[in-house]
DNA sequence: GAGTTCAATTGAACAATGTTCAATATCAGG
DNA sequence: CCTGATATTGAACATTGTTCAATTGAACTC
């Protein structure tokens, strides 16, 4: 077959990912096969091989939506908030309710991995990197000047210990165990971290 | 062919897992195939199938081994700590050792995923349990009696942190970010956590 | 020891996977 | 209407998990 204008090129990227997004919602990384995500868009599997490198990137690429996302949100709870623990707080609702809204993607966000030794592309790494930019911007206030060095470890760890949170108040790991809401356990490391904060600051 | 003598049906398994799990510390789970186990210790690929249930079942014994010699340090560690506190540190240190110890299978106990919907076996699901039970009791002497909400609230809130920690600081996801020691966030994490217990209490 | 039974082991088979690439059918420009 | 470029295909290849009939060795019986 030759070339056909159902679409444009940009246009059948974006079909794509959104398929694929649907896919890996529903049924996690596993589901995401090359001919399923053809089929669901009408194509042909080497298709998608012309829109992208390989399938890792598409999960990639949904992850980079995913991280967006939570970018939007995050930004978007942060404004207004009077003072850094009602921001910090806020920061962390805003992270729950975006892993809430999309279990299955962002579990698969933490499933993937890439095969051994190949680094993340930089398109990716820098979404993480804004994300951890906007934690250690939350938690400056706190930190005076020449505290640098740890405002950047306390952001490091708040951020690191929400990503737990997250990922086992979702993973089917615990179903048996009594699930705490996110929300709560969240509230509570923010809560207690910052009064510790506090606590050493006297 | 037909039976061999070469090894009892127990020992065949030891071996199995000794096999998967350095395939696994080397490569990851892609690494793990029916195919490349079974030639790594000389049989076929049925052969494998004739003593666990299918791979991920290989996975999951993997993982428990894992999971079983986290534990064995952590109470390890625990023996002999003065008070809660320096409990809590020992234990943090203790986990993020394990975590360094063997990061190729670090990384694996978190990704692997069971496929959509199968509810994890009773045999692996109870040493997560004893694993929490664990932070429970390290925990307790910091709650009076009443508190027992409180301290399972903490103990999930401080491993799923801890998880996150590890998870985060191992993953090659972050590369390129200025790299903290586990330890020190660990240490931050535990010693701030412990200091707003403490402060809420007063 | 010969014969029987039983189970461990195999290897071929099947469906599905990621990925590549020559062939081709269609579009855009002249 | 022709020509060149290119998007699209579908067949191909190697590999995967998993199943299962057939086979072979070991153990038990007589």
């Amino acid at each position: 077959m030759g070339r056909r204008s159902d679409h444009k090129r940009e246009d059948l990227r974006v079909l794509a990912l959104a398929a694929a997004r649907r896919i890996m919602a529903a049924e996690g990384l596993r589901g995401l096969t090359a001919r399923r995500l053809a089929r669901e868009i009408g194509y042909s599997p080497g298709t998608i091989y012309n829109m992208f490198e390989n399938l890792d990137e598409v999960a990639l690429r949904v992850n980079a939506a995913l991280l967006d996302e939570l970018h939007g949100r995050l930004t978007a709870a942060l404004a207004g908030q009077p003072d850094a623990p009602a921001a910090l707080r806020a920061m962390a609702h805003a992270y729950m309710d975006c892993a809430r809204a999309e279990p299955g993607l962002w579990n698969a966000l933490f499933e993937h991995q890439l095969g051994e030794g190949r680094p993340l592309p930089d398109w990716y790494e820098g979404r993480i990197m804004r994300l951890f930019r906007l934690a250690e911007e939350v938690l400056a206030p706190l930190f005076g000047p020449g505290g640098e060095e740890a405002c950047r470890r306390s952001a490091r760890v708040l951020w690191s210990a929400l990503q737990g949170i997250s990922s086992l108040a979702l993973a089917r790991k615990l179903d048996s165990l009594a699930q705490l809401p996110a929300e709560v356990m969240a509230d509570d490391l923010v809560d207690t971290y910052l009064a510790g904060l506090a606590a050493r600051r006297a």
